[in-house]
RNA sequence: GGGCCCGUGGUCUAGUGGUUAUGACGUCGCCUUGACAUGGCGAAGUUCCCGAGUUCGAAUCUCGGCGGGCCCA
């Protein structure tokens, strides 16, 4: 596990290690225990718990899980007692009949109205018990009749309480029938259910029986259904702190916001006080002892801790309250959560405790574990020292198998990280971590993810690999004042730095996945994309702009390096080590700085020129691969035109970036339209302009626009201004709410052409 | 039955009221390009689950329905 957290590179402090069955650690716990109990929020009493008939323990709510499993619905009739007259209730559980001690049904049921307050005799023993109201029976499930039985589920339990019921204790520790169920004691709850059905069946009460789709709770280790009985048992008073809880939950950054929702949910749900002992025998023992003679609990003192009460002794001579001197070990154990519970205070070196470490800055953990997990520290440090354990809590989805499941062995969509390890290493596990899903949405594992990390490593590589054959040592230390950039690395620079603050920004939020996106983009789609294929004619040629291409390459890909570090350690180590290390002082990337975005690099006109130059480039890419042409094959003669003053201005100053790239004998940037038959084909609104202004009136506009002859409005255009009526209405558009889409015509000419339509540019290209 | 979340090309997925809906995988076509052909360029493919409402404008907000997930009863 240890072995396998290092090789994923998760960055733990692995000194600070703790295991709860340390003697110094369940001294913590049984700690926590004798405070608790001194300041009453931990008692002993007698209760209705979830029992699992199989492991022989009483295990929490948060430890029943439910399944869907088909029951069968019996219905039986009753007999009103005195009366020959018959109610029919249903049930899924018979054998729960003995220990029937009400029927109820729901207020105002006309059906039954005339029978409240009567006496019902229940089969097969023919007890007699009452007809009650109550607003919690569902009229429309069954026949409205339900009876209430000690405890066939939570429902019964409330009952019992609300109406102060007799409890009859129908089932032992191992789930079989009691004393109490008369001639059908000792057998299992299966056989009990079976031969009272028979003897209904004989005695002509079973009215019919039906199957019924159920959510059952079953213990979470052994999926046996759950039973509820009543045991004494340890509990933690934790009713009384819902609202407590939910305030603190409430003050808590919750990361994404709704899962704080699921907590509240889950506390405002809650019925009983949480069951803290356990009839197990591997725990932390707890630290009581019982007067023999009157059963009084003596708890441990602080200073006997850590105690094992079948070993020590109690701290006192005699009971306290009898005088007896003979004691008796508690041999129950305590739930493993309340050694959980205190792991932050107990990181924190509780009870002395650090302010350093406490509250934990950071609460990570999956969605499955907020009712228990993120509550559980929550109540308890509550409890414990008055406020929440963590600041921040980050809960991430669930892993699923390829084919969107759960992922399990039976389904076999099952994949370990050894194994996706394995193929191509942690850090491209890392990335489809990263970038599979927004946080906290459940993620599907994913091959072609986990590939097209190892794919974006690759392409990285061989960028370094490229930009390093062309570096030396002095590039690190050029003065950036120094250098001739030309716009295509202060476009880059600029881009780079928008990239850290934004990267910076997501990591601060938690948003991994737009964080590595947003990188991966930039490196593979800007920079080895447009920025290096851009900069490769000034590399090999002899240019006075080389080193400020030099030590821009050197830059962006430090940079890159040091924002990838925390998605993929090895990788960037690898980088860093092969390029970055000799030049500066930290032995690692991991221990060197996060780069900061430095505003004075934000270049919006370098930005603007630059993004149009690539479409350019990008176009002329489209043409040759259009026609078939090598990317290398020279173009004799280029001319692009744009009736924009300051853009075709712009555009000269990237001209030779433009030629260089794309092998360019002649380029020409001119003012103005070429001399070609031109054709508008449509006048189009920008509606995020119009929406606002128009309101009401912008469908009329759009209308008109789309009816009107595209040529006579952009002639209209052209000198200024747009009238135009609609729905009886005169408006009038600045060129800058619309858009002309044209289209320039090559035919009969030796040129081929392109258009851009944002911003409008034409490229004439000649044929050769 | 309740709460929370989700429904987007064939598959998975981003999307925060505004022009032509993001990206990956897959499919198809083309290109030796000087780090990477394990690469690059391009194409086809989406009634944004359905319906109503709010709005000048909705994948996005509201309500209802249908379907799914998780948690709980």
């Amino acid at each position: 596990m240890r072995e396998e957290m290092n090789s994923l590179g998760f960055s733990i402090d692995w000194s600070t290690e703790y295991r709860t069955m340390d003697p110094d650690y369940y001294r913590r716990t049984q700690l926590s225990f004798v405070q608790l109990y001194k300041r009453d929020l931990i008692y002993r009493g007698e209760h209705p718990v979830n029992w699992c008939p199989r492991c022989e323990t009483a295990i929490a709510d948060a430890e029943v899980e439910y399944e869907d499993r088909e029951a069968t619905f019996s219905y039986i009739k009753f007999k009103l007692h005195g009366e020959d007259e018959y109610l029919t209730i249903a049930t899924t559980r018979p054998e729960y009949l003995p220990a029937c001690v009400v029927v109820a049904v729901y207020p105002g049921d006309e059906r039954y109205g005339k029978h409240v307050g009567k006496k019902l005799e229940v089969p097969p023993f023919g007890q007699v018990v009452e007809l009650i109201e109550d607003h919690e029976v569902d009229p429309e499930f069954g026949t409205g009749v339900v009876m209430v039985c000690t405890f066939g589920d939570k429902t019964d339990v409330r009952w019992t309480k609300r109406y102060k019921l007799p409890v009859v204790k129908l089932i032992d520790e191992k789930g079989n029938m009691s004393g109490a169920a008369g001639k059908y004691a000792g057998l299992t709850l299966e056989e009990c259910k079976r031969a009272i059905i028979d003897d209904l069946r004989k005695a002509g009460l079973l009215v019919k029986q039906e199957k019924l789709a159920q959510s059952v709770g079953v213990c979470w280790r052994c999926k046996t259904p759950v039973e509820i009985l009543t045991k004494p048992q340890w509990f933690m008073r934790v009713i009384d702190m819902k609202d407590k809880v939910i305030e603190s939950a409430k003050q808590v950054r919750w990361v994404p916001e709704h899962m704080r929702q699921r907590l509240i949910d889950w506390v405002e749900s809650m019925d009983w006080d949480w069951v803290i002992s356990r009839q197990r025998v591997f725990a932390t023992p707890i630290p009581a002892w019982y007067c023999t003679s009157c059963k009084e609990p003596i708890v441990a003192e602080e200073k006997q801790l850590p105690v094992n009460p079948a070993k020590d002794k109690p701290p006192v001579e005699r009971c306290p309250k009898c005088g007896n001197k003979s004691f008796e070990p508690e041999q129950d154990v305590l739930d493993t959560w309340m050694d959980s519970s205190i792991t932050i205070a107990a990181h924190a070196g509780w009870p002395e405790l650090d302010r350093r470490l406490f509250p934990a800055d950071l609460q990570p953990n999956g969605t499955d574990i907020i009712r228990t997990w993120d509550y559980y520290l929550l109540v308890r440090h509550l409890a414990l020292l008055g406020e929440a354990p963590y600041r921040t809590v980050l809960i991430n989805g669930m892993v699923f198998g390829e084919d969107g499941r759960k992922m399990s062995k039976s389904l076999g969509n099952y994949v370990d990280t050894t194994m996706a390890r394995g193929k191509y290493g942690a850090d491209a596990l890392r990335q489809w971590a990263a970038i599979g899903a927004s946080t906290g949405s459940d993620i599907p594992f994913s091959w072609k993810d986990v590939e097209f990390g190892y794919r974006f490593m690759r392409k990285f590589w061989n960028a370094a690999r490229f930009a390093g054959a062309h570096l030396n040592a002095k590039i690190a230390e050029l003065d950036p004042k120094k250098l001739k950039f030309r716009p295509v690395d202060l476009w880059i620079l600029s881009r780079l730095n928008r990239l850290i603050k934004q990267t910076t920004d997501w990591l601060d939020d938690f948003q991994f996945n737009h964080a590595l996106s947003a990188i991966q983009t930039f490196v593979w789609h800007e920079f080895c994309d447009m920025y290096i294929e851009e900069v490769k004619h000034r590399l090999y040629g002899d240019d006075s702009t080389a080193d400020a291409a030099r030590y821009t390459l050197y830059h962006v890909i430090l940079a890159a390096t040091k924002l990838l570090a925390p998605f993929i350690p090895y990788f960037s180590e690898e980088v860093y080590q092969a390029h970055f290390v000799k030049d500066h002082p930290y032995p690692s990337v991991h221990v060197s700085s996060w780069p900061e975005a430095n505003e004075e690099f934000i270049d919006e006109s370098a930005e603007r020129t630059v993004e149009i130059a690539n479409l350019i480039v990008s176009a002329l890419r489209q043409f040759k691969s259009a026609h078939k042409m090598a990317l290398s094959k020279e173009l004799s003669s280029v001319e692009i035109y744009s009736s924009n003053k300051e853009i075709a201005k712009d555009l000269k100053q990237v001209g030779d970036d433009i030629s260089g790239t794309m092998r360019v004998s002649k380029l020409n940037i001119k003012v103005g339209r070429p001399k070609l038959a031109e054709r508008v084909l449509a006048v189009e609104p920008k509606l995020a302009k119009l929406g606002p202004r128009l309101r009401a009136d912008a469908k009329l506009v759009v209308q008109a626009l789309r009816e009107a002859k595209p040529e006579i409005l952009a002639k209209q255009l052209a000198k200024g201004k747009l009238k135009i009526r609609a729905g009886g209405k005169q408006f009038e558009l600045a060129p800058e709410d619309v858009r002309v889409i044209k289209e320039t015509a090559s035919a009969g000419h030796k040129v081929e052409v392109i258009d851009i339509q944002e911003p409008a540019l034409t490229i004439l290209i000649a044929s050769s």
